[in-house]
DNA sequence: GCTTGAAGCTCTAGTGACTGTAGGTTTTAG
DNA sequence: CTAAAACCTACAGTCACTAGAGCTTCAAGC
């Protein structure tokens, strides 16, 4: 009974996320509707929960979530070949690593840029050199498609 | 007189961002009102290009506008001891540290997950078993605090 | 001076993946 | 039966832009 009729609140702690996370799952169609009970609250049962620890899993990996949406469509072809799944991990691994490369130039920037002696003036702080100044800048660090 | 009246589009070229983000930060007040002409157009100078050259070179380091906001405030006191500037830059090499870190880690995953045959089944997938069950993962890749 | 096409203008809405809030209803334990 | 906790819907806000509609202005050639 603890997993047959779980009110959302439960649901929500035992994948770790907010109850408003879920909702909005149903909302956008990538969560199945939830059973209600008289008082049109909603109630979850093991193969919701199932499903939605895979999308978090899914999603603390980067996933974004029209590949969830592909991803748990395949998950329920269990004889169809598996080309398509991998492709999907495989993009996401190509996004995960030009991010890593980009964050690495990033990161040798501003360690460079932090290089210099506490108690400076602002005139001769080579943060504020270097932001306003690119030519000060060794690494090509600029951003071409992904972000942050 | 390539300088001292640049109209928009112009200024967007010279640094290389869209018209529509140099409008936007005016709008939030992060790059003082152009002058305009009769007609009401914005006109620029070499003092707005040198503004929006270090916002934009900031933002390729992945500084938050209000990050953003504060050194440019900074640079302006040029007597001013730089430890703000330089803690705001510290605390931007710790955000990309945190990320840089994530990312690895969610790297090893996905190529774990990735080694597997090709041509298995969905049922045999490991890209699909692994996002159904953290417990396949090895490293504590979840996140906390720093996604994507 | 007139025409024309590029570039400019404002305003609004949309992106991704949630998160927060307001104001009301239902459930459940005592 | 009451009171608190949890739930409901609906909407606004986050971040840093980006895209579009519908209109006006500018600059160049004639
Ligand atoms: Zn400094
Ligand atoms: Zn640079
Ligand atoms: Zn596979
Ligand atoms: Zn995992």
């Amino acid at each position: 009974m603890n997993d047959v009729a779980m009110p959302i609140g439960q649901l929500a702690r035992s994948v770790g996320c907010k109850v408003q996370t879920i909702r909005y799952y149903e909302q956008i169609g990538l969560l199945p509707p939830a059973a209600r009970t008289a008082g049109a609250q909603r109630r979850y049962g093991e193969a919701h929960r199932q499903k939605l620890s895979f999308i978090r899993h899914a999603r603390e990996l980067g996933f974004p979530l029209p590949a969830i949406r592909e991803l748990l469509a395949l998950a329920h072809e269990q004889d169809s070949d598996c080309a398509r799944a991998d492709g999907i991990a495989r993009r996401q691994l190509e996004a995960v690593n030009r991010r890593v490369a980009m964050l690495m130039s990033l990161r040798s920037e501003l360690e460079r840029m932090l290089k210099h002696d506490h108690g400076n003036r602002i005139r001769d702080c080579r943060v504020i050199a270097t932001l306003a100044d690119h030519g000060l800048c060794i690494e090509a660090h600029h951003a071409d498609g992904a972000d942050s």
